[in-house]
DNA sequence: GTTCGATAGTAGGATACCCAACTAAATTGG
DNA sequence: CCAATTTAGTTGGGTATCCTACTATCGAAC
């Protein structure tokens, strides 16, 4: 039995300890503490992200969403595009307009050329805030100033090769 | 599988794209591009483990449930434990539980020196399937086959520094 | 030009997660 | 010994994501 302590933070690395425990039942645990780790590393940089943003009425979420209109050039952008961009399923990128809009910082406009289309548009509050709301997600260093430039670097090549891997994007 | 709508693999890195954009926009991006990645193979592993699991009825969610019981010597936890070793919101063990107990995988097991409390148990039932559950993930290399050992060695170290960062563990 | 398959977006249902608030039970302190 | 606090677990509300299925529209083949 493991003492009672009065953790929120664990004093041991609970993944670690788990990849121990499994590797006395399964064998070579590395993969799988990989795979737990990336879970994890996801769910707090998440919480850490969206807390973020909360001041701002966003989610990470709807915040690629801005972004990615921001960057567009030639302004707004078809939901299917938007969707293929940020790789979601159209119906989620439908909910991330649905509330976008009803916060009025996009704006769904009809394509005339094509009917089955509508784009979405910035306005000018979702211009406003996309710049604040980057300028807090940058005042925390996007929850990643745990490891130097460099080894930020690093992280980011090895896990472009884990997203090649799972077939992100091909040659 | 990736499944719901990865049918489009892009020509490009969509997240080296994005960074050089943001960069053209907002700054330095390497914090940015890191974070975004943690996301996006978050999001592809998750779905090739859930896909792997799904023969078993089993989302990895639940998996990590299931084996965390596995390695209990003292064989049945309370659910509080649970929770604080996966580190998962109480009421999520609570949903995870339910569906197990459904599933006929665990049972919840009254403590009869602490009312409040509730044990969870695994079944003879459950014993079996995440041993074969544990097969399959491991036939799938638990997703992390883009890298090679020493590479995946290197990757949980890297999580690890931005885990410790987030507050995820002490010392 | 009419029919048929493909495409864009949405609606409804499911899962999973978190938070806040609640019930019940145990523990602590005066 | 009883009131106040703490703890365990659940319920209800909200968000995000995916899936299946549907409508509307476009485009191409006959």
């Amino acid at each position: 039995m493991v003492s009672s302590m009065p953790e929120k933070q664990l004093p041991f690395d609970p993944i670690e300890r788990a990849g121990e425990l499994w590797e006395e039942h399964f064998g070579d645990a590395t993969a799988m503490r990989l795979a737990t780790s990336v879970m994890r590393v996801q769910q707090l940089m998440l919480a850490s992200l969206d807390g973020a943003l909360k001041p701002f009425g966003l989610t990470f979420a709807r915040y690629e969403v801005l972004v990615l209109l921001t960057f567009s050039r030639s302004g707004p952008l078809p939901l299917s595009k938007i969707g293929e961009r940020l790789m979601v399923h159209p119906t989620s990128i439908t909910n991330a307009i649905d509330r976008l809009e009803a916060q009025g910082l996009v704006e769904r406009i009809p394509d005339p050329n094509d009917r089955r289309r509508t784009f979405a548009a910035l306005t000018s509050e979702g211009k406003r805030i996309v710049t604040s709301a980057t300028h807090a997600l940058t005042e925390i260093d996007f929850s990643v100033d745990g490891l130097a430039m460099d080894d930020q670097e690093s992280a980011y090549q090895l896990l472009r090769s884990l997203r090649r891997a799972a077939g992100d994007f091909t040659d």
